[in-house]
RNA sequence: GGGGGAAUGUCCCGAGCGGCAAAGGGGGCGGACUGUAAAUCCGCUGGCUACGCCUUCGCAGGUUCGAGUCCUGCUUCCCCCA
C-alpha cells in the first residue's frame, strides 16, 4: 500500500498493518469514511465448487475484522454471476455450471461464514445475499439501455483479463466478457439496496472491482471504493490451498479437522510469521514474537498457527483435539484413536484383507497398483512396521488391544480401521 | 471461400523412422537428510482377480501380422490469403 499514507480508522489500520491490503482505489477517502460511521463492504463469492478453500480465508478474514471494527459485512452469493462466469485470471472459459449445481455450491459455501461472521438483523450484523435476486430479473434492453450504455467496450478489451485472452489468441466468449458488467452492476445494486461503498477481493479482482467504482459514478451512486488483498502465495511459490489430495476446503466434510490442522501445522518456515498476521487474530506483538523464533522452535509457532486457524473455522475445541491428536501421534509416537478413522465389518477381517486393498479402502492410495509401488519404495506401514510384501494379508491377529489397525502412508497420513 | 498447421499418458508442458504402456520436464507422492520446514539427493508417477490380462495418443472408419505413427472422412483450435 501507498507508503506515506497512515490509516487511522481501526479497520484499515488492522487490515494494512496485518499485510492484507494490496491496492486501495483511495486510501485517505476510505479511511475517512471508516472513521466517520458505519462502513459496508462487500465481497462476491463465486458458487463454483461445493465448498470453498483456503485460497478464500483472505476474503473472509478481511470480513471478519471489517466486523470487528465496528462494520457491517456483506458476503454476496454469486448464484448470477456463476451462471456467467468469470474470465479473471483464467486462460480457458470454465464449464457452464448447470442450475442445479450451483445452488448446491452455493448451499455449501453458505455454512462455512456463520463461523466467521454474526449475521442477524442488527446493524452490524452480516448480510448475505445472493446476486441471482437480481441479476436473473434484468431485461436485456432495458439492462443495455441503463447500464450498457455506461461501459465502454475500447476500455473493456484493454483490462488485464480480456486483454490477456486476446494477446494470447484464446477464446472468449461474449457471455464471459459480460461478467464485469454483471459484477459492477452488483456494486451498484448493493449501494441503492443496502448502502454498501466498499467491494473488496483478490488482487485478480481489481479490474473488476474498479469498473463497479467507475458504473457507481455515472449511474449515480455515491462515491464507491474499491479494496484487493494480494494474490496469496507459500514462500516458495506455490499457490495456496492446492495439496496432494486436493484443495484445502473448509467444510469439514471435505476435510476433517484434523487434517485441516495438518495443512496450517505443515506451513513453511518462511510463511509462519506472515500466515499468523493473516489467518489469526493474535495481537501483533506475540505474533512478533513468534515469527522471531528460530531453528526448531519455530514448530511452536506452527502449532499455534495451527490451533488458532483451525480454532476459528471448526472451533477451538475440535482445534485442541486436533492439536492433541497431532501430539500423541508425532511427538510420543503412538496411536492416536482420534486419528481418521475408517470402518470395515467384522466379517472382511475374519476372511482376511489384503493390504493393497486395506489401503485402498483408507483412502490412502488411489489404486492397488498405487499400493503397490508405495510398497516397493517404502512408503507404507502397518501398525507402523513397514509393509515389505504386497500379498500380506491383515487379520484379527493384527488388531492391537482396543481392535484398531493402524495403517500410515509416509510419515504424515494415518488412518485407523476398525471392525464393526 | 482458398491454403497451411495442431490435437499425445483425463494435473500441466511436451518428444515420438510402423513393434509403444509411449522419451524428457514441471507438478505430485514416497525414501534419505532434518525440525511434521526449506534446500539437496534417490525412487515412483495407466487399471486389474498381476511373472498374465485390460484400457490409453481429438472422433469414426480403413491399410497392415502389427498404427500414436500410413490412408479416408469428421470435430475443435491456430496461422496465412480472400
Amino acid at each position: 500500500m501507498a507508503e506515506t499514507f497512515i490509516p487511522r480508522s481501526d479497520f484499515l489500520k488492522v487490515l494494512s498493518e496485518r499485510g492484507f491490503i494490496h491496492q486501495c482505489s483511495d486510501y485517505q477517502g476510505l479511511d475517512d469514511k471508516a472513521r466517520k460511521g458505519e462502513l459496508i463492504a462487500y465481497i462476491g463469492f463465486d458458487c463454483t465448487a461445493s465448498s470453498l478453500h483456503v485460497g478464500s480465508l483472505l476474503p473472509i478474514m478481511m470480513l471478519r475484522w471489517l466486523q470487528k471494527t465496528g462494520g457491517k459485512p456483506v458476503p454476496l452469493m454469486g448464484g448470477g454471476t456463476t451462471r456467467v462466469g468469470d474470465p479473471s485470471g483464467k486462460d480457458e472459459s470454465r464449464k457452464i455450471l448447470t442450475l442445479d449445481d450451483i445452488e448446491n455450491n452455493k448451499n455449501g459455501i453458505k455454512q462455512v461464514f456463520s463461523h466467521f461472521l454474526t449475521f442477524g438483523d442488527g446493524k452490524h450484523d452480516a448480510i448475505m445475499p445472493d446476486n441471482a435476486e437480481w441479476l436473473t430479473k434484468l431485461n436485456y434492453i432495458d439492462f443495455l439501455r441503463d447500464v450498457g450504455r455506461h461501459f465502454s467496450v475500447n476500455r473493456m478489451l484493454a483490462m488485464d483479463s480480456v486483454k490477456m485472452r486476446i494477446d494470447r489468441d484464446q477464446e472468449l466468449s461474449f457471455l464471459e466478457f459480460n461478467y464485469m458488467c454483471l459484477q459492477s452492476y452488483d456494486f451498484v445494486e448493493l449501494n441503492r439496496r443496502y448502502g454498501c461503498i466498499l467491494q473488496m477481493g483478490g488482487s485478480d479482482q481489481w479490474g473488476n472491482i474498479v469498473t463497479g467504482v467507475d458504473l457507481g459514478r455515472r449511474m449515480g451512486t455515491e462515491q464507491l471504493y474499491a479494496l484487493t488483498t494480494p494474490l496469496l502465495t507459500t514462500a516458495s511459490g506455490a499457490k495456496m490451498g492446492k495439496t496432494a489430495a486436493g484443495a484445502v476446503w473448509l467444510n469439514a466434510d471435505m476435510l476433517s479437522v484434523y487434517d485441516y490442522w495438518q495443512f496450517w501445522r505443515n506451513t513453511e518456515d518462511r510463511d509462519v510469521g506472515r500466515f499468523l498476521k493473516l489467518f489469526t487474530e493474535l495481537p501483533m506483538d506475540e505474533i512478533a514474537k513468534l515469527e522471531s523464533l528460530g531453528g526448531s522452535e519455530i514448530n511452536e509457532a506452527k502449532k499455534i498457527l495451527a490451533t488458532e486457524a483451525t480454532a476459528m473455522l471448526h472451533g477451538r475445541e475440535k482445534a485442541e483435539k486436533a492439536a492433541e491428536t497431532a501430539r500423541v501421534t508425532f511427538e510420543q509416537g503412538q496411536t492416536s484413536t482420534d486419528l481418521p478413522t475408517i470402518t470395515l465389518t467384522q466379517a472382511q477381517l475374519s476372511q482376511r484383507i489384503g493390504v493393497l486393498t486395506a489401503f485402498v479402502e483408507a483412502g490412502l492410495v488411489a489404486s492397488t497398483g498405487e499400493a503397490r509401488r508405495q510398497i516397493k519404495g517404502g512408503g507404507l506401514r502397518l501398525n507402523d512396521e513397514v509393509v515389505q510384501d504386497d500379498k500380506l494379508l491383515i487379520e484379527a491377529s493384527h488388531q492391537d488391544q482396543n481392535g484398531v489397525i493402524k495403517l500410515s502412508l509416509g510419515k504424515k497420513k494415518h488412518v485407523l480401521l476398525t471392525f464393526a
